[in-house]
DNA sequence: GTTAGCATGTAAGGAGTTACATGATTTT
DNA sequence: AAAATCATGTAACTCCTTACATGCTAAC
């Protein structure tokens, strides 16, 4: 029941590729590579396994790929109703994506398909989380460096927080304003029609 | 032979901190976790068993702490030769500090007991790998957002990226800088002594 | 012909996480 | 008295990483 971060960040990844069509073990971990989190590579013996347990869990099915002529028959996954109903549930459960920057990541990937409240809850908590740690990186900024590449790096990490906390104060003010004026959900498919996130120019 | 990253940043940072001074298990955790890692926690179920690799691999040595009157003994690692030669080996691999953003963070926090060179190479490494990562995420950006989410969250990872970059160039250009001016290597040991881990002062 | 891409897996080994177990001392 | 901090660990569970195994097709 437990399931590691790292475990349920791709859990909640792979759910969210299959929610949009269902894909066999390889191209899904190319799309998976294709995310934003560049360093994070999936390999096929995390993938398959992880797969596997799904499949098991019923969240996937795996049906037998139609043998194309001279190819290798490809297992096609995809997602069950009992899937897409952990996917609603992984998502509305905001508590690990504000805390893990991955998780996060993940969450963020799925906008489009989550519901307004929902992003809400995890651009503030996230936003929360984020200050905190500022704040002790701040604290800790204040008296004498004891080290000059240590406090090198902390002054550097606390712009990095700052510059990720306005960010996130953009794109709730965004939200706010579309939830203001759409009155209901109003984007849950999303697609075009409502203003993209606001870009902030910087530098 | 092989240990994972996150392993490796671990026993990294752990062999550091030892170099500075011998220390308890309990103290070296909060010492690890007040690290600018912030997100980063270490379980006292992932760093005593890291401990005992290390004893058992002769890295570290343990010595029954002298109990003080009233007080639980305390068992106080410290460096053994073979411990300071495995920091120093490990330092001078720079392959792992420039692929992944902890043990980054995990060797640059030892910079000041780093040989210059040792360090250029990080910083130039480092540089390289999130150049390339910026390359690829620009390219990305360039074809038309299908998912207005997750375009934002690249352009804001990208913004992120330049701005990491920049930093990295003018830490290298100090470098080169202090080389240049310094003639041979400048800065090694930095300062030692400081407190025994017995600085209990509470709030 | 040989590299590169497509495609699916398994096995060994090492590690992290959470929860549990224990007990003293200091603070509130 | 209760709660927090000091202090050291162990056990069960789960997972990831790396390397290996296999075989087909297309391009160079």
């Amino acid at each position: 029941m437990s399931a590691t971060r790292r475990a349920r960040a791709l859990e909640l990844a792979v759910l969210g590729h299959l929610a949009d069509t269902p894909l066999h073990g390889y191209e899904l971990r190319k799309r998976l590579d294709h995310a934003p989190d560049a360093p994070r590579t999936v390999s096929y013996g995390s993938l398959y396994p992880c797969l596997q347990r799904m499949r098991r869990a019923g969240l996937v099915a795996a049906d037998p790929g139609p043998a194309a002529a001279g190819r290798r028959p490809r297992i096609v996954y995809r997602l069950t109703d009992a899937g897409a109903d952990r996917l609603r549930r992984l998502l509305a459960d905001t508590a690990p994506a504000t805390a893990d920057d991955e998780c996060f990541g993940v969450h963020f990937t799925l906008f489009a398909r989550t519901r307004a409240e929902i992003r809400l809850r995890v651009l503030d908590g996230r936003r929360a989380r984020l200050l905190d740690r500022l704040g002790r990186l701040r604290a800790r900024l204040a008296d004498p460096p004891a080290d000059p590449y240590l406090h090198e790096l902390h002054r550097h990490r606390a712009d990095a927080l700052a510059d990720e906390v306005g960010w996130l104060d953009t794109l709730i003010a965004a939200e706010r304003r579309r939830s203001a004026g759409g009155g209901a959900d109003a984007a849950v498919p999303l697609q075009r029609g409502g203003a993209p996130p606001d870009g902030h120019r910087r530098h």
